[in-house]
Order: C-alpha cells, then structure tokens, then sequence
DNA sequence: TCTTAAATATGATTTTTATCATATTACTTC
DNA sequence: GAAGTAATATGATAAAAATCATATTTAAGA
C-alpha cells in the first residue's frame, strides 16, 4: 500500500517533531541512525520532504532539518502523498482502471471500506498529534 | 499492500471459477486478454499457481486450466498467500521488525484495525463466494 | 573574505519486480 | 507411434524502486 519510501518519510519527520525545534536542527547523520534507514536514502528523501514544504532546512554551518509550525500540522497524510503521489493511494485494489463505487470490481466491497478508513485516518493525524501520543509512550519508539 | 502478481493471479483464479471446469479448460491465449495481462507474464502465474495447487491444469491437446472443487474453496488470502509470500502479508506498516500488538510502532493503532478486517476478509471470502457474487451482479466485470 | 560545514542537485549503481522468449515435456488424436 | 497441441521449466530482458556517491551551493564564524 506505501512504498518504502514512504515509510521512511514519517518515520524521519516524526523522529524530527519530536527531536528538534527551530533553534535545534538536527543534520541527516544525525537521522540516519535512530531511525535506521541508510543515510545516503534519507538524505535524497529529506531533500524532497523539504522541497515540499514538509519539513523545513537550512544549509551551511549550524544547519539541519526541523519542523517548523506549519509542518507539524500536515497530516501523515500529506507525507505519504507527496512521496508516493495521488494515483498509487487511490488505486484499485485490483488495478482496474474503472472500479469505482456505482461500478466496483469484485474486491471492492471486501476492501474499500477499510482502505478509506485507513485514508481516513492518516488524514485526519497530525505529525503533531503522533509525535504527541508518541511521546506519552502509547506507542514506543526505535523507529 | 499486494503486488501486481497478486493481483493478477486473482483475476485469473476468478476468471477461471466463473468460466471453466473440468470439461472446459481453457488456454492461456484466452485468459490473457480477457483478464487484461500479458500473455507471457500471466503464463508464468499459472504455472506457479498450478505448482501450489490453487489451480489445475493439463497439458497437451484439450488442456488447459480450470478449478476443480478443491481449488474452488481456497480463499483470496490463500492466493496472495503464494503469490507474495507470508511476510509481506503481516509486514508493519513502518516496517519494524519489532511491532506488535503489545508494543505498536507509532501507526500501529491507526491502521492495524483495519488492515486485520482487510486480511479476514480476503480469508474468509473462498474463490467460490467470490465468483458467485460476480455472477450475481454484485459485482460487474471486465477484469 | 576565507574556511568549513551543512543541505542540494544530479546522476550512477544495485536490487527487485514485471515482462518476454523459448526449448522441453506430456497428453490426444489419428 | 507420429504429429501436433498445450502446459512447464528456465532463463533473458526491461522497467521501476531502492540505494549509493559526489560535485555544487549556501550559510556561519574566524
């Protein structure tokens, strides 16, 4: 359903709402580690999550990546979309190009519903709310 | 979630539940087209869908493939299952080695409810349901 | 303003997945 | 039992995703 990528993609911007703030950017090497994806990948990653306004950066001496107010309030959502793209999250379980709802394919029904609850969901969170319920240990970290 | 393979393979397990029997086989040339996959590749499918026993087949003059009472009470699931695999199937959703249900990484709660349903689902529909129902109307075809 | 430290841009390599091609084997029919 | 037909085994190629590498740009601090 997400690609690695994505995967990767929340886990780093989460790992940064909850580890930096303006005043304490934290560089790709610094990342890599902790949330265990190799740095060279992270880096193309962050870079894109930045370009998108997902994350925010600054370069030079001092610099690094941190979540700035506007990007703690995207949703999980946002994050998978912008690495993943629209057309892969709305696919057709069975990659029909026409099921729809007034036409379904055959799986439609045994799926749909929880897909567009899981849509729904990491719509409706915020990087800030999981980084908030994150550090209230109602879900334990090693990302 | 599933692989291209997967997908296909249930189109075609479907395909042949609803067209073929044992005193109708049918070829691989005409499940192709229909099904909408390519020919080689939908081959290929069939052939290892046939080594697993998900489907039969016979070779030679007449041949072909059908389903036959056994294969036609296998469940979706069992066909994704041979297809991609087992750890795809129960893969986290971040893909930590390490989730589960007494230590959820930090999208387990978001989405494990409705991934399970999804999973029971597929488990608890047989090819045969599944069939019928498209038969019904419930669900329209062009696969 | 020079040096250094960091992200950025770009693209090469590797691995995985998807797709294609073909020689071999088995079954029918004549 | 020979000829033809269809699946099977095997592996080659192509495309996409994941991973790695590096030269360039920007900012900080001396």
């Amino acid at each position: 359903m997400f690609s690695n990528s994505s995967k990767y993609a929340i886990k780093s911007v989460l790992f940064l709402a909850i580890n930096s703030t303006e005043n304490k950017k934290i560089m790709v090497k610094d990342i890599s580690i902790p949330i265990n994806v190799p740095k060279a990948y992270i880096a193309k990653l962050l870079q894109e999550l930045a370009k998108k306004n997902m994350i925010s950066s600054v370069r030079g001496p001092k610099g690094g990546f941190y979540l700035n107010e506007e990007n703690l309030n995207r949703t999980v959502l946002d994050v998978v979309r912008v690495i993943d793209g629209e057309k892969k999250l709305n696919a057709c379980m069975l990659s029909l190009k026409k099921c729809n709802e007034e036409k379904p394919c055959p799986l439609h029904n045994i799926l749909s519903e929880s897909r567009n609850k899981i849509l729904k969901n990491l719509k409706n969170k915020r990087i800030k709310d999981l980084a908030y319920e994150v550090t209230l240990g109602n879900s334990f970290l090693p990302l």
